[in-house]
DNA sequence: TACTAAGCGAGACGGTACGTCAAGTCTTTAA
DNA sequence: TTAAAGACTTGACGTACCGTCTCGCTTAGTA
């Protein structure tokens, strides 16, 4: 048994929460450490002590409240689970979350080492269970044998992340039909 | 005529050329204005005057830089021409002027201002010109005409900015056939 | 005769009373080269032109401004010549003029050049008029010949430049009689 | 108790102990806030949370550093007593102090906040010694009751500052004589 | 009647220092 | 030992003036 005081789980709770809530509001500009301490009612220290940085603490933040976001769905149409799929996570990008998916993508591109952190524990993942569900496609014959499957997926999902990064155009649920539109009479299988 | 000193446009090149430099270098990690203004020999004042922020510089470098980059061609096919241009733009992407964009990409995602001058200078442009070419390729009855263009377009450069911003695969020049592998069959016309 | 166009009086007048006005009226406030020259409708470089520094210009519009002023009577009374000077001094210490004196003493203390140059311009031309009136006094026996005129000239001046200065008091007309209550018995010649 | 960390009070030493060494020394000009803070290793932030102003450090250096200078002897003989003050007072003038006085003095100019708490804390407290001690003179019949006690303290007083804001004429120790040899006459009681 | 040499208002230039802010570390007392 | 509080170091920020340097224009001799 460890002496001392234990470590206070509700004050990591806290601390996530706050940054979900700060990180995620409509009009946030710049959330500091200082505000998710004072937010939680947490000491500074506290965070740094569980975490090395604020990113870390969004990034944790992100994957504790996206843990079973957008699973897949199993019902026996491949283009058809992809479409259900496609809309949970148009739902996820309009929602809070997709406020800490951005900002995790901003500080990507300054830090190789958050780069890597956000794409193993939230990217890769997301991306498996696309690519697992792709190569079940295949199996069952709904999807083509000679396609480059991580491209496919790049062709499904990057309109989604584009929308979301560029914000050229919003993001609606019917886009996922015009998504598999596009793409699907070159995935399909054909008869 | 305006009175008083004029700009000095050498100074002004001298910062665009410091900013590309600097943020398109390899082991960049955060170009601060004062190392900009150092590289430059320039005041930081100097910058200030002309661009309200240091991401309105990196802005103004890239597009000063990229303006006559990846031009459409006419060769009369038009997946041809879509993939002599996927290609260019992928070339642009692992070159220099890509750590501008993935910058401006960052900045984007926490301030309004900067990702709508972004659109406006950057992006729409050249989002216009692979629109015109896929209309064209719509009236040369090379593209079908019930697609929705802008998620065709979305489709075909969203795996592009998708690996530049999320890394989790390389870019390379033979990734614009898989691309159009995947993409041109829902895109291209019956026949 | 020289070539090329004259100096321009007005707008070396212009300089002066804004000087005097800016630092005169501003109630403690900083007083910018630029401020200056914008008041006086000037540019900055014709100001730099005349003058090494915003101070060599405040030292100028002092003793422009006071050339004539506190002279000394000659009454054929040498107390009642100082008294009438001294009053005179309060004046000019209540006036406008009190700031740009102050603005100088303040820029005398870190600047050994500016502080001779006051000395020079403005404290010495006054200073023997007291001196030689002081003498002027011993030799029609109003004045003890053993004193030591420098410092009795402290004496009867330093309370107003403390009070100037510090400002832990007021400057008031009657404080002319306390000073020669307190200073002239020991300065009288006896009896 | 209040939580948190305390103050560190070596770093505020090191603080007035460099202000008070980069003010006094010989050659400075114009003493900055970096300047401080890197003399005292100690971040420029740590001055700021403490003190509103670099002449704020400077002054708290001077009083601190002055706390216990120039008391007033009990000689049982008034003039005595004033001799000695006075050349405590030269001498403190002359030392690096006279540098920091001079500094506030010329900050008081432009300041009215600096120039009131540079009396409530430097000039009042001495002021009063003085004040108290003329008072007594007039209690042991040294001194002439019907004086006008402030103005005579300027007189007394007023060569020391003039001559230090001035510099019209040096500052020696034997001035304290000539001082009161001006004075006496017109303070002493009449026997 | 030109030509030339200043001086002029305007304002951009390279700088220095400012005072603020946030990140991340260190040091207290309380639990 | 951990928590809360908050002082600490560090370093970039954007601003304010400084004193200098062009601009295009005006003014006054000189040719």
């Amino acid at each position: 048994m460890p002496r001392g005081r234990t470590r206070d789980q509700d004050a990591r709770q806290r601390v996530l929460d706050a940054a979900f809530d700060l990180v995620g509001s409509e009009e946030y500009r710049k959330v500091t450490i200082n505000d998710i301490a004072a937010s939680a009612n947490v000491a500074k220290q506290t965070i740094y002590r569980w975490w090395p940085s604020r990113t870390a603490v969004v990034l944790d933040a992100l994957v504790v409240g996206s843990m079973k976001a957008t699973p897949f769905g199993e019902s026996g149409d491949t283009r058809a689970d992809f479409r259900a799929h496609l809309r949970g996570v148009i739902r996820v990008f309009n929602s809070p979350t997709g406020a800490l998916i951005r900002e995790l993508i901003a500080e990507s591109q300054s830090d190789a080492a958050i780069a890597e952190e956000f794409r193993r524990r939230f990217w890769r993942p997301r991306r498996e269970l696309s690519l697992a569900h792709l190569h079940r496609g295949i199996d069952v014959g709904h999807v083509r044998p000679d396609i480059e499957p991580e491209m496919v997926l790049d062709a499904i999902y990057g309109p989604l992340w584009l929308r979301l990064t560029i914000g050229h155009l919003p993001l609606r649920l019917k886009d996922a039909d015009d998504i598999l539109d596009a793409i699907w009479p070159g995935v399909a299988a054909q008869r």
